[in-house]
DNA sequence: ATAATAATTTAGACAAGACTAAAAATATAT
DNA sequence: ATATATTTTTAGTCTTGTCTAAATTATTAT
């Protein structure tokens, strides 16, 4: 049995692993869950000796492959359960991740392979990020920037990674939301800065504003 | 903030509420819950102390109109999530108790409406059992015993109240079975036995059986 | 009415998970 | 190489929810 608290550390452990550095930091951990390194401390030793984690006192612990799978297990119905939410509820993108974060703890490997069949097996969640299949096997992410793509693709905003006022005021003004389609029509070698259909309507972006909308191709 | 355990307690209290007893006393809790009776001294002080319960020491416990409330939200979200993987899923009657338990426990107000209209607003659950609407207030069980029901009704089985296996082993030779579709063709009235209808064939059962049959009309 | 029985509460302990403050180990800079 | 700063761990405390055993209150039977 591994608890809800164990689920979220393990969780903890496997985004960080993602991201390069082969052994993850106690103050990692903590910086992300918003949570004291001691605590931290407390739980690495608990998943030691459950054997869902390899940990060395002052030198950063990574996961057996036992803790891998259940962690990859939390992560596969985290993003399941947003696409449910997203594509039968009717939930928007920045609403579903706290629930999904309480669903992600529902136990029953039944529930998850069916929750999967009922919605298609999808590959990735509506942010774009893969989804692990049962056996922990994980494709690649979808996310992309818009500034990546070239004339003739077509794309869905999924995102952005500058959420300023200023520039979320002036992607409302030029009719730029979560779910909008966007087609290249062309980009300009010598500022990359690109046209771009939206509505129907052309619109001239900068290098700076192609490269903080996220998008996953259409 | 009503925690899960809290809201383990209200639904039991809710319950026991229900079948007739004015206010419920702390032993009937503790079975209903498979607890100790000191753990249900303990939290009744609490669910009084925030004001979800009238509780009077060694006379018993009733729910305020708040906790009332919060009981019947969590009976709405179990009841739902029943239909939900019942309908939606390929879950069976007797395979969905224990997730919905889990899942009646996740806190949004907007996932159970849209969970609702999702499903089609149902007012029972694959029990047969009432769904509280979204103000608390909950209709009359859909569930009676098959020896209620007269000559030319129609029904489905949807539970025993005997679970033996003998019984089983009875129903199963006659090829009754949850969901199974049963019509009524004539009932005596010196013993009350029944004939019966299922899947084509006839079939004369005794009042014993047909009162540890739970249906609900067609 | 009082003794016996049953139900309930209190007192004290425990486990999980979190925290603070202090100590120990590691990394960094001169 | 040593002093300083950073990171990590330890020790001890707190909260929630549970338990056992003992004490108290209510109920029942004589």
């Amino acid at each position: 049995m591994v608890t809800l608290s164990e689920e979220n550390y393990l969780k903890a452990i496997y985004h960080l692993g993602k991201q390069g550095m082969l052994a993850v930091t106690t103050n990692a951990i903590a910086e992300q869950m918003d949570t004291k390194a001691s605590s931290v401390t407390d739980m690495l030793k608990k998943l030691s000796d459950k054997n869902l984690a390899n940990y060395v006192k002052y030198q950063g612990v990574s996961l057996t492959e036992e803790g891998r799978l259940a962690a990859a297990l939390v992560v596969r119905k985290h993003r399941l359960w947003e696409v449910f939410l997203v594509e039968k509820l009717q939930f928007s993108w920045d609403e579903v991740h706290d629930i999904a974060e309480q669903l992600e703890h529902i136990k029953s490997l039944k529930l998850v392979d069916e929750l999967d069949a009922f919605l298609g097996c999808p590959t990735h969640d509506p942010h774009g990020d893969p989804i692990p299949d049962k056996h922990g096997n994980i494709g690649k992410m979808n996310k992309i920037f818009l500034a990546q793509l070239n004339p003739n693709d077509h794309c869905i905003c999924i995102g952005v990674s500058d959420s300023s006022a200023d520039f979320l005021k002036y992607l409302d003004k030029h009719q730029i939301a979560l779910g909008t389609s966007i087609e290249i029509i062309s980009k300009e070698t010598f500022d990359e800065s690109m046209t771009i259909k939206v509505n129907n309507a052309l619109l001239n972006i900068s290098k700076i504003v192609s490269n903080n909308i996220y998008v996953k191709k259409a």
